[in-house]
DNA sequence: TGGGCGTGCGCG
DNA sequence: AAAGCGCGCACGCCCA
């Protein structure tokens, strides 16, 4: 298959607009050969590739400029592109050296052999034409951000080094892939495939959409929130101004005197005959337990100011954007564990407590659709013990619907399994609260945790344990789950005298190198999960822009939350939609955990709750809001 | 004044 | 024998 490299010069990126008006496209061909079109020709000349079933398309974050195609002649481009996705043919050289580095342990640092010291890895075009092709890309003074200008104006009227900047990122994005595929020990004829690529790119899709369409805030919302959070932080400032763990800043704001807290938290301590708790770099702890337990009246104020503060400071500038234009979060589709990341501003890490998730309202005309996947971690994991060690008492309780706490819970208090099913549908709270107690050790043990970190790791659940019962928990973590041994042992083989290893992973395919134990232990169902998860969400995709008789056709994705879609339907056919977004999810995620039972379940809601439960009317699912009756809270019809 | 770094914490 | 992971972000300190 020919190769095709394209480049596109654009208008500025602002906030709301993540694909602005297009200037010119530059393009290479496999012999090398340039082109440089302008607006208009360009775009038919990228139809026609698209068309062309016979070429492979490359870029470097060739998303934003299959995007910006799609921006300018969405009838024509959207159709093409989702097209050509289906068939493997978009490359993408970012995507393409993620994968390499992952597979080597070379993410976010690397071994830079020239100064011989490790330097963070970088992924713009010149980075990676300097560090593959040893050369420099000019890019300062450049024409770059400029590019507007010449919008309009035919190109032959160009100045020289416009064009001339234009064609050289096309032409070393065509050296770099080249490169690549030599590093990946591929063949260019082929395509030069590096493993998991091809889906990786159309996973990356999926979330350039979702950055570029944006998700919207209310304003009353967000100033009702903004004035809460002032006034807590106000009367702290009050109630901390004379104590000289807060100083004035010369704008008049108030920021922590980290020299009086450390001196405090530590006399603190001493006061009480105890040594306090340090940093891996021998520095006393700040953190809330610290500020807590020195009882310190002051640090006890600050601490209980700190969320607050953080909810203010990180949150509110960005959700009283989303008031004005959409809040268009960058989407990162590769990390090392191939989950994906989110910033500017991440909205993979909003607070569940307090109100910032309340201010996220759909468009008009439009509903929230929440779906997540039950447990699937867990699932994952279990699917991994039967690919690896052959067998999994886990996936047997769950291919018997069984509940994974329960049963830890049942085998802990000494009672059967069937009697503390029977109990907890009862409302049985010591069994309740023994499952509770439970989770933990599910979610922490099988990413290779000790029973001594359980302790700590417990109590962020709400358990005071000791270490003893700490190591009882364990052990009857693995009665419960025998072939955990074996596949510790497995990772511990594979990990080996070096302490480092590389695997890759049964089912997906993905590469990753540089694993330590604690890291291998996690990766294979971390891993199993983000492959499915993204897959998930590129079929949901799918079925939202290129499935005209789709119920999802005209909903858009919004956030990608790990085991979690959350989805924009137009409010007549989210019933439809929504039903389906779960048997998508469901679907995708069986074909790479088909020996363990999915499930994920639908919601809908007209702004953005927590632990939102779905309410069917007549067999339809309709928006949920919560309502408090006797201090519970019960779901009912937002109609 | 600005970048680098350590710390702590939000989420999954 | 021993072992939670991995993101992004803000703050405050340090050093140039």
């Amino acid at each position: 298959m020919p190769l095709f490299w394209f480049d596109s010069e654009t208008h500025l990126i602002k906030p709301g607009l993540a694909a602005p008006k297009l200037v010119c496209i530059s393009t290479c061909s496999e012999s090398g050969k340039t082109g440089l079109f302008d607006r208009a020709s360009g775009l038919q000349l990228v139809q026609r590739v698209l068309e062309d079933k016979s070429v492979i398309i490359c870029g470097h974050q060739v998303f934003y400029d299959l995007g910006v195609c799609c921006a300018e002649d969405p009838a024509v481009f959207v159709p093409l592109v989702f097209k050509a996705f289906d068939d493997f043919r978009i490359r993408d050289t970012i995507i393409r050296q993620q994968l390499i580095d992952i597979a080597q342990g070379n993410l976010k640092y690397r071994f830079d052999e020239e100064t011989q010291t490790y330097v963070k890895t970088g992924y713009t075009l010149a980075d990676l034409v300097l560090r593959l092709l040893g050369r420099v890309l000019p890019k300062e003074d450049t024409w770059r951000l400029k590019y507007a200008l010449l919008d309009g104006v035919p190109i032959k009227d160009w100045p020289a080094d416009a064009k001339k900047y234009a064609v050289d990122d096309a032409v070393a994005t065509r050296e770099v892939f080249l490169k690549q595929v030599e590093l990946a020990g591929g063949d260019v004829s082929v395509g030069g495939v590096i493993p998991t690529e091809e889906r990786a790119v159309r996973d990356a899709w999926s979330l350039w959409l979702m950055s570029a369409w944006g998700v919207r805030t209310d304003g009353e919302a967000v100033a009702k929130l903004k004035a809460e959070l002032e006034a807590e932080q106000a009367e702290a400032v009050e109630k901390l101004k004379d104590t000289g763990i807060i100083k004035q800043n010369r704008d008049g704001s108030w920021s922590r005197n980290m020299k009086e807290i450390y001196r405090r938290v530590e006399a603190g301590y001493v006061a009480q005959g105890m040594t306090p708790p340090m940093t891996d770099s021998g520095r006393v702890s700040t953190e809330y337990e610290a500020l807590v337990d020195c009882k310190d009246e002051g640090l006890a104020v600050l601490a209980d100011a700190a969320g607050g503060a953080k909810l203010l400071n990180t949150f509110v500038p960005m959700l009283e954007g989303g008031t004005v234009k959409p809040i268009n979060s960058r989407f990162n589709c590769l990390v090392e564990t191939n989950r994906t990341s989110s910033s500017n501003p991440n909205l993979q890490t909003l607070p569940r407590k307090g109100s910032a998730r309340n201010a996220f309202v759909p468009r008009k005309g439009m509903v929230f659709c929440s779906c997540d996947y039950d447990t699937i971690e867990l699932r994952a994991l279990a699917q991994s013990c039967l690919d690896l060690v052959g067998q999994s008492a886990m996936a047997e309780a769950l291919r018997a619907g069984e509940d994974l706490h329960l049963n830890l819970a049942a085998d802990f208090m000494g009672i059967s399994r069937e009697e503390a099913a029977k109990r907890y549908t009862d409302g049985d709270s010591e069994v309740a609260d023994q499952r509770q107690m439970m989770k933990p050790a599910n979610f922490g043990f099988p990413g290779g945790m000790a029973s001594d970190s359980f302790v700590e790791y417990a109590k962020g659940y709400g358990y005071v344990i000791d270490r003893g019962l700490a190591k009882r928990i364990h052990e009857q973590w693995y009665r419960a789950w025998p072939e955990m041994r074996a596949y510790f042992q497995l990772v511990s083989n594979i990990v080996g005298k070096a302490g480092e290893g590389t695997v890759v992973s049964p089912r997906s395919g993905f590469v990753r190198g540089g694993l330590t134990f604690t890291q291998l232990s996690n990766h294979y169902f971390q891993s199993l999960t983000a492959t499915g998860a993204k897959d998930a969400l590129w079929h949901v995709t799918h079925a939202c822009y290129a499935e005209p008789d789709s119920a999802l056709w005209g909903s858009r994705p919004v956030i990608f939350m790990h085991d979690e879609i959350f989805t924009e339907m137009p409010e007549e056919k989210s019933s439809d939609a929504a039903q389906l977004q779960a048997k998508i999810m469901i679907d995708v995620m069986s074909g790479w955990i088909p020996d363990i039972p999915i499930k994920a379940s639908p919601v809908l809601m007209r702004r953005w709750y927590k632990g939102a439960k779905p309410v069917y009317v007549n067999d339809k699912l309709v928006p949920s809001k919560p309502v408090e009756e006797g201090g519970k809270v019960k779901w009912v019809a937002d109609l």
